[in-house]
DNA sequence: TAGTGGTCTAGACCACTAG
DNA sequence: TAGTGGTCTAGACCACTAT
């Protein structure tokens, strides 16, 4: 396992620093956590560069298998207890009961949530809401911007946006805190009944901004989450659309078969 | 927008440069399929060295937002259309009536899909199989592992594990070919009749293999889909395990709002 | 053949962390 | 202060694409 210089096998020598490396990480060689050769290590070690070897370790990186600390080392990554969204969490009876979704399905789970509001106000619908919502694109929506904190770190930047009729409805979901049951309590209050929920997924990488705002470690993709709710003429109602770390969630959905 | 050297604004060299190809982007000034200034170019402008405009530009790839080409270019990637995965693909009326899931489910969409076999063989349980089917990690499983692709690319590694049980009794889920209207129309043939299923996503960076094994471009996550299909006693049936190529997939689910 | 991106070296200097 | 990873330069050479 020293230099073993080996046959090249086409790849590149970063592949195969890399490679040996993720063997090692899945082999249990080392667990989540444990440090890994220094980058001058490696380099020694495959008789190669300092720049080479720090490419190999940014291909880990990439993957999500290792962590850098500037000043400290190169460390197998741990992946943070997966927090599980099933669809009982929009349960009419926890609402209705005063729950707030966010906070009671963390601590369900053993984890604290808080939140942190961006935006509360009037804007341009974005082309994908207004589409969904049935309107022009650019007509005027209540939004609500606000960014989610699991157990201390950001794991998702959340929009909502309500027709303009709906905010009139339920003017609460205009003010920073909804109360009890939050904006589903609200909006059925205000005499609209809630019947269905849509929920779109798509994974991709984030972009900086969303790097930054979510302190995203390299090679942690985000799911973008686009939710419409229904009231019982199938109007929508809201349309929320969060960007959630992905490393932090599992989706859960439990159907019959369909006819 | 050309040299102006700027205050540097905490970001480094390489990222400031890739923030304004990137903001370029994002407002339309170079559509998709446009090919960015090359590194020269890039390098020229910003009176860097080659390296740091390959590293801005490899911040945009590891970004899912450019692709290079060696020997050509490096281009604004082009989303290809997202196939969508909804509860319907699941329906009895489908399957009963002869229908391949995969191929006519692909083509109701304006794609083409193929498979092809990887495995056909009894093998004991990954932990997470055995622990869903509520067997001893290790114990034996019936498993069919294939890739499929959609309009020629692959898109999707798909393993299927079955109760040996299940394998006895319905024995065409061993052959290459399951007839018509597949798996599940051969394991209701006798006599188990499907009640539910589960779906459980996670969204990760995929591992070299399967950068490979699904020609993904840099900067593209995949989706790990984990399926559970339960009998009418809820008793697990089979558990499918997949990993998707992210860009080319959207999942979309349909709910009431739950008690 | 000219032009593009990809890999690699050798070394300077910076930024951060820990003892 | 010693040791770690991060950024950057300057340049050699390779691999691939288009013409």
């Amino acid at each position: 396992m020293t230099a073993g210089t080996g046959p090249t096998d086409g790849r590149t020598m970063h592949m195969r620093i890399a490679d040996d490396i993720r063997i090692g990480i899945e082999a249990g060689e080392y667990p989540p956590g444990t440090q890994l050769p220094t980058l001058d290590e490696l380099a020694a070690r495959h008789l190669c560069s300092l720049a080479v070897a720090r490419q190999a370790v940014a291909v880990l990186r990439q993957q999500g298998l290792v962590i850098t600390r500037q000043g400290t080392g190169s460390f197998v990554r741990e992946r943070p207890t997966a927090r599980r969204h099933g669809m009982s969490r929009y349960s009419r009876s926890r609402w209705q009961s005063g729950e707030a979704v966010l906070i009671a399905e963390a601590s369900r789970q053993g984890h604290e949530a808080a939140q942190l509001m961006r935006a509360l106000e009037e804007a341009p619908a974005p082309a994908a809401v207004a589409s969904i919502l049935g309107i022009s694109p650019g007509a005027l929506v209540w939004v609500r911007r606000r960014t989610t904190l699991i157990d201390g770190r950001p794991n998702q930047l959340a929009d909502s946006y309500y027709p303009l009729a709906i905010a009139e409805k339920a003017p609460r979901i205009r003010e920073e805190n909804t109360g009890p049951g939050g904006g589903f309590a609200r909006i059925e209050e205000a005499g609209i009944t809630l019947a269905r929920i849509r929920e779109q997924l798509q994974a991709r990488m984030p972009t900086s901004p969303e790097t930054v705002a979510l302190k995203l470690p390299e090679g942690t993709p985000v799911i973008e989450l686009t939710r419409t709710t229904f009231d019982t003429a199938d109007a929508p109602v809201e349309v929320f659309i969060a960007v959630i770390a992905a490393d932090m969630v599992t989706f859960d959905y439990d159907f019959p078969i369909p006819d």
